[in-house]
DNA sequence: ACACAAACGCACTGATCGCTGCGATTAAAA
DNA sequence: TTTTAATCGCAGCGATCAGTGCGTTTGTGT
């Protein structure tokens, strides 16, 4: 696992040849497990997928475990805009929402799961950093508004914790409806940037 | 992944040989797995570990995503008591903490990251059905009684889906203590067998 | 235009994997 | 004790995998 060495040197040359290559392994690798394939997913059966030669691969990424790191980092990272509807109610469902339809694609689900199996912590990690540091922001922001925001802790087990569970433990699709009650239950009913929620 | 039909043939005879190759063969799954043999967590490599014929384990299991979710299976059903302390806060804290304190063992969660990796949505099913029967017996058996309970996916949410979230993605190990407070922030704190909790 | 460094493709080698007939061993039934 | 069915060990097959020098191509800086 020395993914941070070779992949910094991977993404020097954003244009180059270097970049094609890079996304044709990466696509490759989302159409295999997409297709189901998970034990057998080998670094010359991607190479071939991608039109590429084994040794590029072996050379760039090292193994399937950093080259899998790899692509869930780009794969989580980018493209999500972090809500502001000017309330923390508003930002928070917004959030729950469009997180619940990312984690509702198949795909997504599948290198979710296949990065976590042979990636371990660091796998994990990398699969929930970016959206656990979104929140946070939401939760930063509010409070430098000085309204009264529940604690970090207490969000992600009352929001980040369900959609996650749900989307990778269970066969349930995790919908935006089903993600929104997640926010009423976390803050109180009654006013939109009141007090309360704080734990203890 | 036809683990029903082999895996079925396996158990027949508790106390044969075949049980001892079993054990043996189940064993080495889990030292591979805390050793961190992940994506190398191979068949041949499982049989010399368990001092076993890989010809045995091949013919037993067919597939590693077989013996995983068999391996799982035997890890999470038995050795789990439904607690009964009368109450369901009571039952609810005492389960909690249990199952925190299972999934606090790192080689217990390294299983549970092989097998969603390699099992898929089948994998996970396994990690989680046992534990998520248990909860609902509980509130079942709460309801029983003629008290009120919190909705089934209102639980899950609020309990397991936190325990299994921070320790399957997060660096951070669960605590009997947290998971105590998560059954605090399901039920009012008010009255026991209270009302409430109830969504919408 | 030229030189230079980095990335890529090619052709290999050794090692491992998945899998299968075949005979030996075991444990339970008759 | 004899029978019998199931499980296991053994040797070996083809296929695939991980990894490595070497020459070629691409992109960049001078």
């Amino acid at each position: 696992m020395s993914a941070a060495t070779s992949a910094s040197r991977a993404d020097s040359r954003p244009g180059g040849r270097s970049a094609r290559v890079r996304s044709a392994v990466h696509q490759a690798v989302r159409d295999l497990l997409a297709d189901g394939t998970t034990d057998q997913l080998t670094i010359p059966l991607i190479a071939a997928r991608a039109d590429v030669h084994a040794t590029t691969v072996y050379r760039r990424w090292g193994s399937v475990g950093d080259l899998l790191a790899d692509v869930a980092t780009s794969r989580f990272s980018g493209g999500f805009v972090v809500p502001d509807t000017g309330s923390l109610r508003g930002d928070l469902e917004r959030y729950a929402a469009d997180l619940a339809k990312d984690l509702g694609d198949p795909d997504t689900l599948a290198l979710v799961r296949a990065t976590i199996g042979v990636g371990g912590e660091q796998g994990a990690a990398v699969c929930r950093k970016e959206r656990q540091d979104q929140l946070e922001a939401i939760l930063e922001r509010e409070r430098s508004r000085g309204n009264e925001v529940p604690e970090v802790d207490r969000t992600i087990d009352a929001l980040l914790a369900p959609l996650y569970y749900r989307a990778v433990f269970t066969d349930r699709v995790p919908t935006p409806e089903w993600a929104r009650t997640l926010v009423a239950h976390l803050l109180p009913e009654a006013a939109d940037a009141g007090p309360g929620g704080t734990t203890t």
